[in-house]
DNA sequence: TTGATAGGCAAGCCATGACTTGCCTATAGT
DNA sequence: ACTATAGGCAAGTCATGGCTTGCCTATCAA
């Protein structure tokens, strides 16, 4: 489980497409694979970000909604607060909750 | 920069050594040895070890200081933040600075 | 129905990375 | 001085993972 996470992470290309669906989430294959050629001149075929969005969907990091003949990729950042779970700031002990 | 963090991040291994420096920080290479051997059963060499500390140490997750034979090792959770810096939760946009 | 578009499956290639082994250096104790 | 302890360097092995290629399925438009 943790283990996904970190690994999808482990790859560039990866992040470039969770940048990506920061700035524009809902994004499909296609314009996900056409926004990585222009913008960061990464030369990767439409099956290698196919295997990166099942990557990162494993991961939780991605969700995917089918419609009709388009999927569209959504960023999910709730995965990534494990992190700083897992390896809190000595001086910050713990995040507060605040009881009510 | 952020690659190395990743990919500092992206092993089983490391992880759990970042989690052994919670526990106690300032461990030397041999205490972190017989962790791994003892609490997690992992058969791994001294070197492997040391190898995984160094990839550590370029990550900036881990920062030693050598007195004698002996060096020690602390963890810096400072990088991680830019993890979640870097694809923010989509109900909290910014982490708002206080303006003084 | 045919063609075009959006996506999936599977096998194969190749480079990166984890790990070991062997040997070397440096500090501390007797 | 000698020995044991703590750690470093370098080469070599082997498996994982990223990427491609080729072919197949499904939806929509004409």
């Amino acid at each position: 489980m943790a283990d996904e996470l970190f690994r999808a992470l482990s790859d560039r290309t990866r992040r470039i497409i969770l940048d990506e669906l920061v700035q524009k989430s809902g994004q499909t294959l296609f314009e996900i694979c056409s926004r990585l050629s222009m913008k960061h001149r990464l030369a990767i075929s439409r099956q290698g970000v196919s295997q990166h969005l099942a990557v990162l969907e494993a991961a939780g990091l991605v969700r995917s909604r089918r419609e009709g003949r388009y999927k569209y990729h959504d960023l999910n950042t709730a995965p990534l607060r494990h992190i700083t779970e897992r390896w809190p700031a000595p001086d910050a002990p713990e995040p507060e909750e605040k009881t009510p």
